[in-house]
DNA sequence: GCAGTTTGCTGAGGCTACCTCACCATGAGG
DNA sequence: CCTCATGGTGAGGTAGCCTCAGCAAACTGC
């Protein structure tokens, strides 16, 4: 464009890289037919073991009605459990089954495979580089 | 996580900025009331000046029926119109309108302005080399 | 030419993943 | 206690996709 290769086409490009990834990563979710939202929530359950509705709904920045939906999914599948919160009655605490953690490993697995394939063609070097730059911009 | 830092990480950076990315494009969009797609369509529509609907669909990557859908949205908005194509009665051309034109100028300098924003804590040469990776990746 | 197939668009209808609003139970602070 | 805030959920709505069927126009082979 008219832009001298300015910021607009790294906008573009990074966009268009996330896209393939964000595509690739629902392939790779198919076999257990999860939403990246739901892979994402089952994920963040198995690692605090034990997290309320309203701070899934945090993470996964939805409104908390969202969160009870994505927890429906969940459970519905075996994957979590809803438990009440010793320290507030009100509260569900969503904790993984064993199947849940199962499952866990098993996409983890797969998408640390599928990352490695997508960013074989970079030299260490430029994987570094381009983890310092994101970490950068993210900060 | 226990991935000595692989490229799991890597993809969860990505992924993570490209977020942010698309909530800031979305929130530069409101003043104008486009979803993303729509802006993509207009945008191609005023590059191409002369658009069919199934080309649309190819380049949003979505199904024919549902560029009809984009295309309704920027034609009751005012600023793409159908046109016959002469080469083929079957077909619809979209052009942009004048308006049509105005707005995706608009919304381009938005858009680069706030992609400048976004990237501005990169020096030069980071954003020569996240350009060429990201190149790399997409090639 | 002209039957048969393909292609380009769209109406009808459905699904999913969001949302807001209203509600209930519980907890916290005068 | 009485009020107000908070955590979850039922009800109901919307946006943005989809598939499938249908129609008109364009190709294709005989």
């Amino acid at each position: 464009m008219r832009d001298e290769e300015g910021t607009a086409g790294l906008g573009d490009l990074l966009m268009r890289f996330a896209r393939t990834q964000r595509r690739r990563w629902h392939a790779t979710l198919a076999p257990w037919d999860l939403s990246p939202h739901q892979a994402r929530a089952l994920r963040v359950v198995c690692m605090h073991d034990g997290v309320r509705l309203s701070e899934l709904a945090d993470v996964l920045r939805i409104a908390p009605r969202s969160a009870t939906e994505v927890a429906d999914g969940l459970q519905e599948r075996g994957l979590v459990e809803r438990s009440a919160d010793p320290a507030d009655r009100r509260a569900v605490l969503l904790r993984p089954t064993p199947e849940g953690r199962r499952v866990q490993h098993e996409v983890d697995a797969a998408r640390a495979a599928d990352s490695e394939e997508l960013f074989a063609r970079l030299s260490a070097e430029d994987r570094a580089a381009l983890a310092r730059i994101l970490r950068t911009l993210v900060d």
